[in-house]
DNA sequence: TGTAAATATGTCAATACTGACATATACTCG
DNA sequence: CGAGTATATGTCAGTATTGACATATTTACA
């Protein structure tokens, strides 16, 4: 991973902890960090894909268009049980999950 | 789903709300709990195939044995993060992974 | 049986995440 | 250029989730 996308993490406020640490993170962190990438991207995606504003999401998950915009930022505040919400009520389905786990 | 495995949830904390209510359970939801409890399984089949106990596999990512245990019993208080941060920790692959969305 | 290891259950203070709100910025089109 | 719509950012009080701890229960096996 490139020094500069390192650091738009650590100002995002994702705890990658120093730049030593963070190349020695571990395996499992690195994994669960692009694993959310990934599921956030399939989020994006999905939405434009069925044509809904962030508000119409937010109404469908009983959420507000806010957090759907931290959503898609990639915002360190959003848990990953909100995503995977997200990308079902988006209309995502099982299959579109699953290759969204297995996507590098 | 049978009338004993809904009461069973409820009496856990899951928020499935009345009888009612959780027939007419959105389709998202269900789809949610449906995953949650597929990664369990797969988390509790992963630490056994690797010969882990709950003791090692909590200290592998920094946990506790008792939160280890209220994972595999599906807890209603653990988190779909904490849930895959346990998969990965005890050593499931990707495919693993993946694996465990596939099944129903 | 006994007993050591493993797993389960209950609690709680600390921390993380939440929706909601205000407001700012960006994007369409006329 | 505006005006309307969509998205982004910052804040915060309420709620959910956390690791840690004590302790109970189950399991494995001599």
């Amino acid at each position: 991973m490139k020094t500069d996308k390192l650091e738009r993490l650590q100002a995002d406020g994702w705890k990658v902890g120093s730049a030593e640490d963070f190349l020695q993170l571990s395996d499992e962190e690195a994994r669960l960090v692009a694993l959310k990438f990934s599921l956030i991207s399939a989020v994006k995606k999905s939405r434009i894909k069925h044509k809904l504003s962030q508000i119409d999401l937010a109404q469908r998950m009983k959420s507000s268009q806010s957090r759907i915009a931290k959503i898609e930022a990639g915002d360190s505040s959003v848990s990953l049980d909100l995503i995977v919400r997200a990308l079902i009520a988006s209309g995502a389905t099982t299959r579109d999950i699953q290759m969204a786990f297995t996507a590098k």
